[in-house]
DNA sequence: CTTGACCCTGACACTGATGTCACACTTTAA
DNA sequence: TTAAAGTGTGACATCAGTGTCAGGGTCAAG
């Protein structure tokens, strides 16, 4: 499919598509005009990388995460992965709880002194 | 005290005390010759912008919850500052959860596939 | 008086994902 | 045939916080 109808069908902009597909995130054939012609699981993809990416991922990382996540054998470093997500994960988990903690003390100050 | 003893003492860099002070969220009195003086609870201000910062709170909001760390009376309102401290809180605690859950199925893809 | 350590302001670079604009080409519909 | 819609590339803008550099005061010790 063209990026258009992939954009519409993702969600994603036309120019995170080309973005994504630069920094090769996502693959494309060429037709003969010059288009990209996209095939239909990139719609998938393209889902999957967005909340990849939401979650705060670097594009690199998702990179790495994504051929995993299609059931590819990848041929990057996986343990090393593994760990980078689990780091990610507990970075976020504790940020989670530090802003727990503020809401906390925001709400008792707002309940003595607001 | 001068910019650098402040810098030193609460290790942020003299480029980031000079921000927060333009962003309002730090006091400053000018010496006769043109220089900061902070006073010295100073030092602990810095430290709560820093981690209000790290835990990914923008500028301007650390601006409103700022005062009330100090226990100073807040003029901005109030509520929707915990609401909004609330939101981040939940959307952090959502992605650590979903990291979580990429993590155990990236483990799972290795323990399968590696 | 000079040197070196501070300090000042202003300005530009960087990161990462995305928006947006310009300009050119292709395809499709009227 | 012509206009509109779609696509291509390239380049610049944005956000936020920080690094860094230039050019110029200030101050204390030698």
């Amino acid at each position: 499919m063209q990026i258009g109808e992939l954009s519409r069908l993702s969600g994603a902009s036309v120019r995170s598509l080309r973005y994504y597909e630069q920094q090769g995130l996502l693959g494309s054939e060429r037709r003969s005009n010059g288009y990209r012609d996209f095939p239909d699981n990139a719609v998938a993809t393209v889902q999957t990388i967005r909340s990849l990416l939401d979650l705060g991922l670097p594009t690199a990382l998702v990179k790495d995460v994504l051929p995993c996540t299609v059931g590819e054998r990848s041929e990057s470093a996986c343990p090393q992965l593994l760990e980078r997500i689990a780091e990610l994960r507990d970075d976020v988990r504790t940020k989670a709880d530090r802003l727990a903690t503020i809401s906390d003390s925001l709400s008792e100050y707002l309940r003595t002194n607001g």
